[in-house]
DNA sequence: CGAAGACGGTAACGAAGTTCTCGCCCTCGG
DNA sequence: CCGAGGGCGAGAACTTCGTTACCGTCTTCG
């Protein structure tokens, strides 16, 4: 009961030769990129990769630390010296989650022809990353985990510096957009960008993350309910 | 250690002489309005109170099960008699929220001029309605406790059907308020009004509830966030 | 009067996060 | 080469909280 473990490196879903030998390549590899930052580094990350297999495999899409710590093939003990909690995985997931969106969302927008375009190609994208995916994940679009949203909603209220630090990439990316559609007449420009930047965001997070108050049927797809929320944003209420 | 207990009775918080002669008056106090029905009503309703003082009182607004049945007078046993758990004590409690909310909101609203102004004065008092006080509590406004709305955000995501039927009351009014307004000219004709309530009240409470993701310093008070929202929603992004 | 049910008091259980103890092994400095 | 210390695995233990169970009493109703 020593070392039954499979390290499953880091980024991708390594799949080495099955039980036996093991112990003397991973040991190679370990000792090769060991200056014991980089040990580090990867002990968190298999924490944080266990973590991510957990919401993507159960039902649930929850998980427990123990499970993390099973999952990960590393001990209660090592989880604790990496991190000082639950919440510290849960805020690193978050803020590796918000980092991959803002990526996601940058190539997305950058394809679009003029600044209208890509504010709005935003504000759609955007809410349907953080629609929970109701069935098996929608192809060709990422999805925030609803754990990690319902964590934001968490940091948001209990410890609002942190939220907006791990939020601020997002929010940068956004405001630049809103910046280039009111310099370009798209929008109007009387307005706090760095400040509506947030509330829009916000917004477009919590109402795709749970799905609107007025009991709506079954709702239609989840494209038209974006579709709407953008509407109601750009347009606002007020008849024209 | 049979009858410590004083009954500090429903609705405001009775003081009655100090311990010893307690029991002969509240037992005709019950005795007079007990049908059994009555009774439990009552039981109940020192639940709720109780539950309603410690959100009030303590510096955490936060509760355990235990903290309201010693704070009710009343036991364990009792409580899980009357409520199913945990979970049915806060429905009951945000239900009623959302009751004296739409009491409140309804003779606010109904002091406005025009349709445009009554649909404002919804808005923002609902805003301000949902702002957790930062310290002593706002005068003049009643305000949801933050335990209703972090609990609303939570029922709203894992029973999505119960949530919208707490909350039909308030969307319910809200949907009339946008009709008239709509009927009247002051905002466009065409949005599935029951559906934009829906959203809109959404948007409203949680952005009042956990202040907005972009970092602001102090943030201005919380009526002008109102004003900013309102602003929003009114008009939108676009240029005119 | 006697049985049934409501109620208080208290212990106990189970889940989950967190901490602690023990012991192994590896590394590093003398 | 050897001894100390730190990283680490394996659990046990502790804590909080919701929930359930058990026991004894008192009221009530047939």
């Amino acid at each position: 009961m020593a070392k039954n473990e499979s390290v499953k490196s880091a980024g991708a879903g390594g799949d080495e030769a099955s039980d036996g030998a093991v112990s003397w390549r991973e040991q190679a590899v370990a000792r090769s990129l060991d200056s014991a930052r980089t040990r580090a580094e990867n002990r968190v990350q298999r924490f944080l990769d266990a973590a991510l297999e957990l919401m993507n495999d159960g039902d649930t899409s929850d998980f427990t630390v123990q499970e993390v710590v099973e999952r990960s093939g590393q001990s209660l003990r090592s989880f604790y010296q990496y991190f000082g909690g639950k919440h510290e995985l849960l805020l690193a997931l978050f803020e590796e989650s918000i980092r991959a969106g803002v990526e996601e969302v940058a190539e997305k927008i950058a394809q679009e022809p003029d600044e209208t375009a890509r504010l709005r190609r935003f504000v759609i994208d955007y809410y349907l990353r953080c629609r929970p995916g109701p069935k098996s994940k929608r192809r060709g679009t990422t999805t925030h985990d609803p754990v990690i949203i319902e964590f934001a909603q968490q940091l948001l209220t209990e410890h609002p510096a942190e939220a907006s630090r791990a939020f601020a990439p997002l929010v940068d990316l956004f405001e630049e957009v809103l910046n280039d559609a009111a310099e370009a007449g798209a929008i109007r420009s009387g307005l706090a960008t760095r400040s509506v930047a947030g509330t829009v965001l916000e917004v477009v997070m919590f109402n795709a993350f749970s799905s609107t108050i007025g009991g709506m049927p079954i709702k239609q797809d989840a494209t038209d309910a974006a579709e709407e929320l953008w509407d109601l944003l750009l347009n606002g209420l007020v008849a024209r």
